[in-house]
DNA sequence: AAAGTTGGAATGTATAGACAATTATAATTA
DNA sequence: TAATTATAATTGTCTATACATTCCAACTTT
């Protein structure tokens, strides 16, 4: 397969890896190019365009990056089948979502307070009978007066912080870790699944009991994998979605 | 901050870009360098190590593609704070998980035939009136004599190719769509939700009617963006679950 | 005919150097 | 003092080259 006789201007300030980047992309994409076939060898690119060939293998890596290509020493390139079973859902849509449609929504702090330890918690933490105390944080997240998710959030007390109202500008666990503990989040693990809502929220959400929502509860980490946080959230399922596209060809 | 006193061993089989690669990333885990500080000049690291600067380059743009660090042309590269709001659920998880457990699942086809085209149809195929017939699968997946999920799925019909029970060794959509029609999946979207299960997903799946289940409608496309096949699945809610991992600092 | 050998072709790693683009700082000027 | 201008430092792009590693096919040997 030969790169198609477009050109690559040498003199413009987009750099030449990105314009052949593009070129190469966009002949897979138009399936010019199609999976399994080889691209023209790194040389021959090369010479074609009289690029280096350090330049072309930039350009070859993007590719690869974007795992529409890949490389076997001593054969070629060739151009990659694309998965359509690797689902990859982004939670950036549940609130992002909101955001787009232009709707106010903010979060609301119901109660903020100093909690003493139970066995349970201790267990989550992984702390012993020395940690005598927990912050406890119950926030509700709405739009238009509309309330759309309910969390429940722990992390470890450390005196030294006082909770000011003021500091509550990021509702986020991690934010709120950040803001009112000594420590600092590294890493976060996070479960979703359905379940019924229970009465009591469904009161708050306004909602039928039993009606299906998002549960996702939230494991914070500091740098040495020590659990500092821990939230429980409900979605209302008749508000949230998640949706993933795959493979390479446009999107929506 | 001064890269650790760590050395390279350039005749080593493995890569020096990778060794250095490795050894900065060790340094930001262990929290040596923290989100905010700046590394070493690459002329720096260069000198310091007897490498050419190129190479230095080559292990920091590793180090950017994961997030670890950002560069900033005439400032710097500096160490990233870790992210943890950009939520990424791989519905891998799903049928991977059940597949670490052991349990042997199997797909099995419950109804596969050729239907009329109705209006609701030839609105999610965007095609016309001359379009009569469409592809109809109807799926279970099984885990240990237990059914975990119920599919049903459509394709555009193809006379070419005929329904051979043989070839339902995939029983993904696009891997019907590749082996009865002549149309190449090429990308895919996908939307999950929540819902309250109906009476007759109920039955099929064993469960109480209305009980909380993932809802997953799949959209599959050519690459001329052409609708070739949409199914929706049904996933029991007490049997399933999506995990997500953020931020750089090890996973459980 | 089977096994082993060799050589060419392709990608992978590494180097040294040149210049561009951007930023921050220091020096200069109004 | 404030604004402007040079200067140095740092990352970004590109080249030309060398050699390593892997794969494959052609050839040679047994």
């Amino acid at each position: 397969m030969v790169i198609q006789e477009e050109t690559i201007d040498k003199s413009s300030v987009i750099p030449i890896y990105y314009q052949l980047f593009k070129l190469i992309e966009e002949q897979i994409r138009r399936g010019d190019l199609k999976p399994g076939e080889s691209l023209p060898t790194e040389h021959e690119i090369s010479s074609r365009f009289e690029i280096s060939r350090m330049t072309v293998r930039r350009a070859i890596s993007e590719l690869v990056s974007a795992g529409m290509v890949y490389a076997q020493q001593g054969r070629g390139t060739f151009v990659a089948t694309p998965k359509l079973d690797n689902i990859i859902f982004e939670l950036n849509d549940f609130n992002q979502e909101i955001k787009q449609r232009g709707l106010n929504y903010k979060t609301t702090l119901l109660e903020a307070k100093i909690i003493k330890a139970d066995a349970e918690l201790r267990e989550k933490f992984q702390v012993g009978e020395e940690h005598k105390r927990f912050l406890y944080f119950r926030t509700v997240l709405a739009a238009e007066h509309e309330r759309l998710s309910y969390e429940v959030k722990y992390t470890l007390y450390s005196k030294s912080k006082p909770i000011l109202e003021s500091e509550l500008k990021d509702p986020s666990l991690p934010g709120l870790i950040a803001a009112h503990t000594e420590y600092m989040p590294m890493s976060s693990k996070r479960v979703l699944q359905v379940a019924a809502c229970s009465e009591k929220e469904a009161a708050i959400l306004g909602i039928a009991p039993c009606s299906p929502v998002f549960l996702i509860e939230q494991t914070i980490y500091d740098q040495d994998l020590k659990t500092v946080g821990w939230s429980k959230a409900v979605y209302r399922g008749d508000r949230y979605k998640l949706t993933s596209y795959d493979g390479w060809y446009k999107k929506d």
